[in-house]
DNA sequence: GTGTAGGCTTTTCGCCGACAA
DNA sequence: TTGTCGGCGAAAAGCCTACAC
């Protein structure tokens, strides 16, 4: 009557159990990027309420800075006992000196991570088929042959039986068989126990991993609910990164792709456990409070970060705080975001307009840098529920080519651009040539109302036409862009799409990279 | 891939859900007593903690009185939502006039529960068949012809649908069929899903009970773990009542009849499930602390009681501790204690010698009665992780035939056997008559030692020498006490056993009783 | 190259009387 | 009276190919 777990080692029975970091950070997502020990990050007691359920009234409390620079003192990587959903417990430690030396990041560990191997990994969205039908998993060709172990193609069927160690350590045995016709790769014996075993629904996403050992390692990622039909709070989303090198590394799935590709609902079972993978709710509120009166007294706390929580990382290198804090932040300034795919597979950049630069809530934070951007997207309908955004998520996009600056070069002289609406420079203290605003960089608008002018009459624009635009505009940068290919794939373009609406996108990725 | 439910009703979400006060006592247990609304009570946040996980550093708050006087001022009776664990939420009143009438204890409530008539229940230990063979559950007569609707045994064969509510109002849906040869009562369809949903294992109780308004109810006790063959906090126990009649009321599953009986645990599937099911961690810390805070300035508070945790209960009727606190505890005195049998189905009296009268945690709670008395039974076996018991749930017993008294009688007058070791009478106001301590009772020490005597020389005991030694010693209360059996069954005694042990277990019963 | 439908085999479920304690 | 066993028919699980996109 009770379903015998098809796993080889039971789990061993820790009170605290840290998993290897580099299936957690393949189960967190390819944005995710955790500060080294003894890095310094700025911690938002504001965007760590947002990990809790409900409203948090700091109101009683002595006031609490907006945010505190604190050295990482221990990072431990984890994952729920439940849902195996990854998380991390990060303790800091907050610095008396909330100015240091600009370049003193002890960031070493970016790069070290970023020279490091990066183990081979494969994420898969499950299809109805994987989920429902038969307990059978159909294994993309480039899964099973990069990050399986070799499989003998002289046997026939080919067939190997496939040890993949979870978050917990436990071991899930599967057969894989390569049959069919056409050839395809298959988990068949076991499958359908893990599945059940997990609770995975068709929409769940299933990571595999190759361990530097060697072992198969395999996570899961929960599909997010309640975006597409359900309601979301607006403040539900998930980035890090952007201003810096690499320009993500912290996100979650957020936009929907296709709407009909699949149903993300099983029958009934498992709604106690999607509520709790909603982004609220992650923590309690007396863990948020605890920490921001710890923070704020300058004693070490403890911080749980969910990365797959849709709320931006409330963690946030001290480098990049100050690199976004730098920028004049202006209405009508154009902007770049990473977003994760919806089936955690890609990255995605989202183009937007600063529509507003105000503080999120003048009067529980003012002066917070937190949400401080109100934006407009270019695709509206795809990030409806993103209305703020954080200042060092999102990248400022010129009519200059991007030049990727590593950590180590010095700050990028942003262009000034209209007028700031939103003096925070000058909050953090910084070498003062840095402050003084540049000369206006007048092109950037010209280019961006002729191509506003030529969105607001879709159906003509095509591909002939943007050349005929960039070329009377006798804007030379146009036609360098087109020619570039540094952020959109170019088999988009052949044969031409006929669709306006599509070649008004690419020429807004070309106008703005 | 998902197993839908078959149950007729889906459960109504509501947040604070009550149910029906005869199913909660059902699945309670036939001990537990709930102090009715209005009536008086002494809180013991000692107690209290003893249901949290981990140790309460009570240390960093003012000091709190070791009980409280209050008056119950609502009781909701509830069940968990996952496991059906019943559980109850008891506001209470902290009253200031810790002197007050003796016998005002509000306990009206217990002979209106005495005298109406308790509803028709009947429990039973599911055994491996019922558990996990076929789906099945073999329905003993009793329950069937007593609880169940009435069977149309005219049909060939018999045959009927019951529907069951359960805690949470959910209706299950079962077919009851008798047949077979011999013919037997069973629930087929149905009864398996109810297996598998409520997560039940063999040694988990079922409760069928008929409700006042004719339906059918059914509810859960689920097993106790690891109390034979794990470890088991030394405190884990669980027994109310005692000294007043009647002589129990509320306690818990405690000891092993059969030790291969059944194998407790299935194989994986709800080790999560178990662990909150033994005592501890059934409540938070914090919970504990701001309830006795609150009640230590006088403040209504609330706590919540799980009947089944293996800890004694923490509100205790006033009148209950009065009368237990009059008592002089002396090292040596004799006394007998209610438990509930392993399978819930029946209660047993244990009998023991009290080994020392000392205060539990003279640190943290100076003078406290809880768990007062340290014990030694008779069964050491059966009863190893009980050492120490609170004085209201001892019953002492004398050479005196047990007078059971209502509890509108004046309090008992207890014998005062020996010298107090531990004077606690005192602290309690009190008339003033019954601090008075009575006479000795030499002939219940010679009753004593003799069979003592005869018990360190095993094998030479059998029941012509009890009748031997009854005689020799010209105590005709003992012959008196063997021609009564009102606690233990004759049965036992026919053919008389050989095996001296058992002989002299029976001795000490008569003897005691 | 991979998702889905449907056939067909294998396994499990679960109802049953026999038998024994 | 009721617990357990093995038999057996029904139902579900799950492996497989065919076909579609």
């Amino acid at each position: 009557m009770i379903t015998v777990m098809n796993s080889v080692n039971k789990p061993i029975n820790e009170v605290e159990k840290c998993l290897d970091s580099q299936l957690w950070h393949a189960c967190a997502g390819g944005m995710v990027q955790m500060p080294p020990v003894n890095s310094k990050i700025f911690y938002f007691p504001q965007g760590h309420a947002e990990h809790a359920q409900g409203n948090i009234d700091f109101g009683n409390f002595p006031r609490i800075p907006a945010l505190l620079l604190c050295r990482v003192s221990a990072i431990k990587y984890m994952a729920d006992t439940e849902t195996d959903e990854v998380y991390a417990k990060i303790k800091l430690v907050p610095l008396r000196n909330n100015d240091c030396d600009f370049d003193d990041d002890g960031f070493l560990g970016i790069d070290k991570i970023e020279n490091q191997e990066k183990p081979a990994s494969f994420a898969k969205t499950l299809t109805q088929s994987d989920a429902n039908n038969g307990g059978g998993f159909s294994v993309p060709r480039y899964c099973a042959e990069t990050i399986f172990p070799r499989l003998d193609y002289s046997a026939e069927p080919p067939v190997q039986t496939i040890l993949a160690k979870d978050v917990h350590g436990e071991i899930w045995k599967f057969r894989h068989i390569y049959r069919g016709t056409p050839r395809r790769h298959l988990l068949t014996t076991g499958w359908s126990n893990f599945v059940n075993q997990k609770k995975l629904v068709a929409g769940d996403s299933i990571v595999f991993l190759r361990a530097e050992n060697g072992d198969l390692c395999v996570g899961i990622r929960r599909a997010k609910r309640g975006i597409g039909g359900g309601p979301e709070p607006s403040s539900g989303w998930s980035a890090l990164g952007g201003n810096c090198a690499p320009p993500y590394g912290g996100y979650s799935a957020f936009y929907r792709e296709d709407e009909n590709k699949f149903m993300p609902h099983g029958k009934g079972g498992n709604a106690h456990c999607n509520e709790r993978l909603n982004g609220k709710g992650k923590v309690r509120s007396e863990s948020v409070i605890e920490a921001a009166t710890l923070a704020a007294n300058g004693q070490p706390f403890e911080v749980v970060y969910y990365p797959r929580a849709s709320t931006p990382e409330f963690s946030v290198k001290a480098s990049s705080i100050r690199t976004a804090m730098r920028i004049q932040w202006c209405s009508g300034m154009r902007f770049k975001m990473a977003f994760e795919t919806e089936d955690s597979s890609r990255i995605s950049w989202f183009m937007g307009t600063i529509s507003n630069v105000q503080v999120d809530d003048p009067i529980h934070w003012p002066n917070s840098p937190w949400r401080l951007l109100q934006v407009a997207w270019d695709e509206p309908d795809l990030l409806q529920n993103v209305k703020r955004v954080n200042p060092w998520l999102v990248e400022l996009v010129s009519n200059m080519p991007t030049i990727h600056l590593s950590p180590f070069s010095p700050p990028r002289k942003k262009l000034r651009l209209l007028q700031p609406d939103f003096p925070l420079v000058g909050q953090f203290p910084m070498p003062s040539h840095l402050s003084k605003p540049l000369g206006p960089a007048a092109s950037f608008i010209v280019y961006q109302t002729t191509f506003l002018q030529a969105y607001r009459e879709p159906g003509i624009l095509n591909l002939d036409y943007l050349h005929q635009i960039s070329t009377s505009t006798n804007c030379s940068q146009v036609c360098f862009l087109l020619g570039s290919s540094s952020l959109i794939t170019l088999p988009h373009l052949e044969p031409p799409p006929s669709a306006s609406w599509t070649i008004l996108k690419i020429v807004r990725m070309f106008l703005a990279c």
